[in-house]
DNA sequence: GTCCAGGAAA
DNA sequence: TTTCCTGGAC
């Protein structure tokens, strides 16, 4: 009698002893450690979340140590990650957990940031527990073995896909199957080119048979996007400089900027420097120096594109201008966690001593 | 330059 | 359904 449920379980598992990838939080059942790489890989590749998480657990290596810190500090460790609700909901989960970890999968699905896939993953790998993951390496690899065509970004969809995947999954040992089905799906059956000529599922994958491999799996949405247009200024006030926290719900919610002035359109210099919001920030009789550094930077967002404008504006050393902004030495700029494109233009064109 | 991968929450 | 980001492939 055969071992596992069908011969695609068993492939996904043979595969994975063969070619598992060695990874930091691999082969550990602690679920604080498993939590905090599942959500640092939400939405990011292992290359991009290795290091950030060896750092992340290095300062914060358990739940009462991540609870007890600061946000700002839990912020900074996260700059450059991106989508950073996921640093905000993961402090504020360690936070309620009072020390301990959930056990439970209600329990774990009930915490801040952690939705059906990372509940799984945490149950199955920490505590072996019988829940199938559906990420979009399960939707890829089931789509095309099994030639369903059905949106992957549609309510029928996620039933199909998850009852599927549940079907599927080892019950003995979920966690070698979730975690094989997953390398499986980065490694051999990637999103591009996949490895078809070398894959021990070729047999019997509906999609290569039928030539949809690269149609596979199928979405329905295209994300449109839409044009903002940021002003930012650099101030200069002797040692001094400005910035911002962003505490309103829009992007990069909690970190920091230098001011910055939106604009429904991008302004020329004289326009922009005209501008009563701009005038405003100055104390009365102020006589600023003030020097565009760059224009029309580009910067992408899934649904955004920034357009970025950076002036420098030279203030004698304790001005009242600016009162609304928090006064920092400019040095200690870097300790402040930023966006990717606020991080750039301060490497590239400021000398912070 | 464009396109795309990758989950949660509201 | 839309809103959250970044980086890598091409």
């Amino acid at each position: 009698m055969c071992q596992y449920a069908n011969m695609f379980t068993e492939t996904i598992i043979e595969w994975y002893k063969e070619n598992k990838r060695d990874l930091p939080w691999r082969d550990s059942s602690d679920p604080y450690l498993i939590w905090i790489s599942e959500v640092i890989l939400q939405q990011t590749r292992v290359v991009q979340g290795y290091d950030y998480f060896l750092r992340f657990i290095g300062r914060f290596p358990d739940v009462s140590t991540l609870a007890d810190a600061e946000e700002d500090e839990v912020m900074k460790y996260w700059q450059g990650l991106g989508y950073y609700s996921r640093a905000r909901n993961l402090h504020a989960a360690a936070k309620s957990m009072n020390g301990v970890f959930p056990k439970t999968y209600p329990e774990v699905l009930a915490l801040k940031g952690v939705g059906e896939y990372t509940a799984a993953a945490i149950c199955s790998f920490a505590y072996n527990m019988p829940y199938a993951v559906v990420d979009g390496n399960v939707y890829r690899v089931l789509s095309r073995y099994f030639g369903i065509e059905t949106p992957i970004d549609s309510t029928a969809g996620k039933k199909l896909f998850t009852e599927l995947a549940n079907e599927m999954l080892d019950k003995k040992q979920p966690a070698l199957y979730n975690q094989g089905i997953m390398d499986f799906g980065a490694i051999q059956c990637t999103p591009q080119s996949p490895d078809c000529l070398f894959c021990p599922l070729s047999v019997g994958c509906s999609a290569l048979s039928k030539g949809l491999v690269t149609v596979l799996p199928v979405k329905q949405h295209k994300t449109k996007s839409t044009n903002r247009y940021f002003n930012y200024i650099y101030v200069r006030a002797g040692a001094h400089t400005f910035i911002n926290k962003r505490t309103d719900n829009d992007i990069w919610k909690n970190l920091f900027e230098l001011p910055l002035i939106e604009t429904s359109s991008s302004l020329p210099e004289e326009e922009f420097l005209a501008l009563p919001e701009f005038q405003t920030l100055f104390a009365p009789g102020e006589q600023p120096v003030v020097r565009p550094v760059c224009r029309e930077v580009k910067h992408i967002l899934s649904h955004r594109v920034i357009y970025a404008n950076f002036y420098e504006v030279i203030l004698p050393e304790g001005t009242a201008s600016f009162g609304k902004f928090q006064k920092i030495k400019a040095e200690e700029l870097e300790r402040y966690a930023v966006s990717r494109l606020v991080h750039a233009f301060i490497e590239k064109y400021i000398d912070l001593k």
